[in-house]
Parts: C-alpha cells; structure tokens; sequence
DNA sequence: CATGAATGAGTTTTCATTCAT
DNA sequence: CATGAATGAAAACTCATTCAT
C-alpha cells in the first residue's frame, strides 16, 4: 500500500545528486544547453527541490563550479608533499592532476571549458583556483632556482609568464590525453614534465634563448 | 554631422560588417548567447537580412570561424621564412601568432573557446586549422634535433605529446597576455620560446628529466 | 458570477479546453493561418501550457483530426442499427452524419477541408476515416441490390464511385446545410436520401423515397 | 555587348504568365505556404514586378480565382448546346467539367480546396461561380421534369438540395478521379450520371442510363 | 521598367522560474 | 517537504512588402 517513492534523504545528500547530476549535464552539454528540467531528472528530484535547495541556475553553476575547483586543488594538494625537492613536487602535482581531470571529464569540462565563457562572475570563480595552482606553480620555479644555488634574479613578470606557459600547456594536455585514446596521466605528466623542467634547467643555468632584434 | 545609418551598401560590404558583429558578439557572449538580434543590431541592420544574407546562426558561426581561422594561419604564415634556421621560424610564428590573437581577441575568443564546444561540426573546422599549426611546430622540432646533429629518434607520440604541449602553452598564453594588461605580443613569445627552446634544447642533448619511479 | 480565470484545472481537463479552442481555431482559420498564440488565448491558458500538454502545432491539429474523426465516425455508428434493411440503414446513417456535422461545423471543417490540405500525414487520417464511411456505404449498395433480388453483378469500379459519389454528395450537403439558414440534418438526410435511393429518374415519375416516421 | 536577359514583353502577356506561375503555386503549396518568391521565380520576373501589376498576395489569389472560375465555366457553358434535351445537356455539362479539371488539376486545386479556407472574401468569389453552375443545373431539374410530363411541384428547397447534391458529388468525384489512376473524365461523367439520373433505385431495377455514344 | 537592398511584424518554440496544494 | 500546474520573456527564423537606383 505504501508507495516505494520518496527516501526521505537528508538535505546534505540530496544537494550532492544535484550536483552530480548538474556537473555531468553542464559538462556534456555547457552551461546554456543544460536545462534545469535534464538536471532535475537526471538528479531524480523534481524541479522546485532543486531551486530550493540551490537557488537558480547560475547559483548552481556557481555551486558546481566551487565543488570541482575545490575537489581539483585538493586533489593536487595532497599529491605533493612539500619536505620534496622542487622537481618531485612539481611531478607530483603534474601527476594528481592529469589523474584527477582524467577520472573527471566533466568537471574538468565545467572548469575549463564551460565556466570561463559565460560570463565574468562564472570566469572569476575559476581564475581564483587556476591563480592558486600558478601561485604553487611559481613558487616551485623560485625555490629550483634557489636550489639550483641561482639568485633568483628572474623578474617576478618572467616567473609569472612561465608559470602561466606550465599550467596552460598541462590543460591543453589534460584535454588532449581525455581525447586521445591509449595516452595515460603518466605518460601526458611525463611529457609535460620533460618540456617544462628540461627547458626551466637550461634558464636556471643562465643560457636562455636571447629573441634576434626587432 | 556623420552619417548614422548608412544604407544601400553592396552585398560583400555588408557581409562583412555583419561578420565583424558576430565575431564580437560570439567572442564575448559565447554561441548560445549571442542571439542573433543583437548581431544584427550591432551590425546596424534587420534581423531578416543577416538570414539572407548568412542563413542561419549555424551558418554564421562557421563564416565567422573560418574567416578568423583563415586570418590567423595567414598571419603565422606570412610572419615565417621558410629559408631561416628552425629557432627563428618558431620565433617569427609565435611572435606573429600573439600579435594577431592581441589584435583580433574576439576572433580568438571564437576559434580557442567557442568554436570547440558547440558540436562536432565546429569543432573540426577550428580541428583542422589547429592541426595545421601543430604539423608545423611538429615538424620545426624534428628539424631542429636534425639541426643539433641528433638522430631523429624522438618517438612520434613523444613529439605530438611536445607539438601540442607548445601550442597549448601558446594558447593559454595568448589568453593570458590579452587578459594581463602591459604583456606585449613580444614578450608572451620570449616567455614561451625561453620555456619552450631551452627545455627541448635539453631533451636534444640527452638529458631528458628521469620521472622517479612510481 | 461566472469566475473569469479558472485555475489549476486537472490535466485532462485542460486538454479537452485546448482541443476545443484547436478545433474552433483551425477550423475557422485553416492550419497555417491559426496562430498558438490565439488558440491559447481562446483556451485560456499560456503558449507553454499548450506546447507541455501538445508538444507542437502539428501534434495539437493531429489531435484535433483524432478527436473529431473519432467523434464522427462513433455519432454515425451508434446512429445505425445492422439488423435493419439497407434503406433505413442509409437513412439513419445520414441523419446522424448530418446532425452531427451541423453540431460540430468547426470540426467537420477541419476534417473536411483543412486536414486534407496539409501534407501527407494529415490527409492519411482523415483518408482512414473516410475509408471505412466509403466502405459502410459501398457495402449498403452491395446489400440493397441483394435484397431487390439483384445479382450483385455491378462492376466493383462502379460501385466504388457510386459510394464516393454519395460521400460526396452528403460531405457537400453537409457544408450546405451549415451555410443555408433554416435547412435541418432532417431536411439535408431526406434530399440525399432521395436523391440516391430514388433517384432523379423516380423522382420524376412520382415515386419519391419516403422517410420513417421519427 | 546586349545582354539576352530581359525580353520586354507586353504586360498583358507578363500578368498571364505571373497567373501560370501564382495558381500553380497556390494550387500545390496552398494560400499561406505559397510565398511570393516561389511565385516570382517560377514566374521568371522580379518580386517588385509582382507587386506592380498584382498589388498584393490577396490580390493575385483573387486574380487567380477569378481567372479559372471564368476559364471552368466557360468550359462547361461551351460544352452545353441548350437546344439539347435535359439529360444531354446534364451529361455534356459534367463531361466537361470532369475533363477541365482534369486538365487543370491545380486551378481545380485553388477553386475547391484553397479558396474556400483562406477568409470570407475568397469564399464568396468562389461561391458566385458555384452558384452559377447550381443554377444551372437547378434549371436543367425543372426543364426535366416538365419534360417528363410532371408538374414542377417539387418545391423550391428540395430542388436547391438536389442541385446542391448533384454539383458536391461531381466536385468529389473530380476530386477522385484525379487522384484515382485510370478514371478518366468520361467514366467519372458516367458514374455521376448514372447516379443522377436514374437513381439507385433504377440501377437496381436494371435499367441504367446509357450515355450516348462520344 | 526592372531590380538588388532592406525591413516591420509576426511565426513556432523553449526555458528558467513560481505557486497552490 | 514534494509536486503538478502554470507562465513571462525571449529565441530563431520567415515573409509580404517597399524603396533607391
């Protein structure tokens, strides 16, 4: 006599369907395609639980958004130690996050891909988690520069530049390896690992490529 | 004293005018939102002639994204001399690449992030140009390990894992210099080919950065 | 008195209010010239209402052609009793054909005129309808000529336009009656009924058809 | 150095050709999906040129209606010689209309289908030719049965209705007989007759008309 | 006369969002 | 809490119609 329907689950879990369901939408379809009403479905509850429990459509993004970057800077985080040479922890890192964006492809989606192009609100949510990893990311350049007994006389724009060059060549790689069949996160980190701290070495050891005069 | 609305222009002006809109209005709102009234507003004529003369908003997207792909790999090309050493054609292509993408954001905008995630059909026209660039840079490092007097034994992978590592540090970094205000085209492709030249010189010599194991 | 907005109307309800309006609109106005807009505003709902319980114009006027063609062909059905002979099987077939067409001018429209101008589809369902009238009737013929000890020996083209002869002849009196004040389905049956069963040649020599007491 | 293109025809000639074009047009696509591109292309002239002559889509619809109105009457008042008896000149009539319409499958389309549902107004230039063609027949009924030696006592209405009746079964069985392969006017004029003038009733006695030989 | 250029007004359709129950 | 009922606002697209040349 009783209908099967309705668990009774509590606010914390629900909102958590939510987001799963919304992450895979958004992902799979970005952020204007998605419809609220796919999202309720996929998530099993019925459109108004959602605004409820998540606002509106951009609160929900914005959710999706925090939940991804947050879930992808903590899963870099706790791939390095920092007691390690620079080299190692920057591998490490590497590591983390091709394996975490591989095992996420919506998610990643929705970072790099879906979230900077609607809007300043969306693209500042995620600039703030990609400034965190080129901050970590400058720091490892500053501190090999030490290590390699080198006055860390790069200018700061110098350090910022490469940096930025790192972390947009490792997401263009994540993108490549998800799209590239048989290529693993070891092998992309590798590939990445060789380019960069082959290249990063011979600035440390002060023979940069000189550009011809204009 | 200047005219507001100029009428009666031949077809091929106006097609541009209104590819010069939609370029801008696709760049900054993304494909779905743009709408096509905003287009034609900004282009300074009726909804109903944009169709006539484009067809739809599929249609004009692709205009629009062959038009900015075709000045983008024109750009590159005329910037290189095939006859100069291989340092100096990557030097020359970056330097004309971030020139370009500084000047023609919007275009950049549609080829790197719009184009991509909007269907298959998008996708591989802008697929098709990047390929192009990725065969030239590809090609330039098996020249330049030729050039250092190495054997060309870098595995294939290997060098479409470097070739696209490249470019996609120059994308971002295009990105980055149109976004940081005082980078100039200039030194976004010194950044780049200091990290990028170095760190394959490295590789040339046989010294390839050793992952630890894992 | 009468509430002027009634809301929150159980589902099935507010379709038969939108089939209502559909049929009234289409019929007055043809398929293409009926516009959503007006037919939600005559069922008293907004456009998306229609468009969740219909799904498009073409879904909503097949409908309509369903719900009218059932409503036609069970009117004649339930008007005709098959242990009778075939003369007041006729008889009592087109007087509920009448009376029913001259109750629903709008739906006997649409099946009449607009269902069968606008494309395949349509025209296929009102086609079925119309097939099995033809066939009662081709049957009635067959049937009468047995009982005036006739060999059927009539040649199965000629009946075939016999009987399309009086569908014709009954779908055209049908409009006529709608449009001439003052002519009853009573009136427009006995015609027809004299017409086809007399025909004009008995008519002439006096021997009209004579219909049943009511 | 002359272009061939435009031969400067009389505008009689050119408004003759617009009509080809217009009822061809609207006796396949219909009133409201027949676009006046469509027209004026077929018509192998300019749109603005349409207008010029024409005015507007409602005037050349009822340019068009006009025009095979005239052209079918003319074709049965030409196929009538009224020194004939009754049932000759009813049968000379309805070959007539069966082999025009035959032969005019898409103005027939415009005067029974289009017309009718596209407004009051087209309607009743439709209605005036129908009447006419009523009128005639309601005349040939009575001359008949005078003929025959009966009182003209049938009373006004039933005539109407049989007139009425006579002419929608010839209109639908037009309408069959185009679409019916292998009906050919002439069997379509039989069948009608036969249903006509002797009845039902008088086939089964054995006794059908005979049409007289062509 | 003839036409390429141009548009106002409307069409179907979709979607984020809100109540009443 | 949960949901079926309901909508305002806007999107893509079309078409009859008009000028300037």
């Amino acid at each position: 006599m009783g209908a099967v329907k309705t668990k009774r689950m509590p606010r914390a879990v629900r909102e958590q369907q939510m987001l799963d369901a919304a992450v895979r939408t958004f992902g799979r379809r970005g952020y204007m395609a998605a419809s609220m009403d796919e999202i309720a479905e996929l998530a099993g509850v019925s459109k108004p639980l959602v605004y409820l429990y998540l606002n509106s459509k951009d609160d929900l993004f914005t959710a999706c958004i925090r939940r991804e970057a947050h879930a992808l800077t903590e899963a870099v985080r706790s791939g390095v130690r920092t007691d390690q040479p620079a080299d190692r922890q920057l591998w490490d890192g590497l590591l983390a996050f091709f394996t975490h964006t591989a095992e996420n492809p919506d998610g990643w989606s929705v970072l790099h891909l879906q979230a900077r192009i609607h809007g300043e609100a969306f693209a500042a949510e995620v600039a703030a988690m990609r400034e965190e990893i080129v901050a970590f990311v400058t720091q490892l350049i500053v501190v090999a520069a030490r290590e390699a007994h080198r006055d860390p006389d790069l200018p700061e724009r110098e350090v910022a530049g490469l940096a930025e060059a790192l972390v947009g060549a490792a997401e263009s790689l994540a993108a490549w390896a998800n799209a590239t069949p048989g290529v693993t996160a070891r092998q992309a980190a590798a590939t990445l690992m060789n380019f960069a701290w082959a290249g990063l070495g011979e600035l440390m050891e002060g023979r940069p490529w000189a550009p011809p005069a204009p």
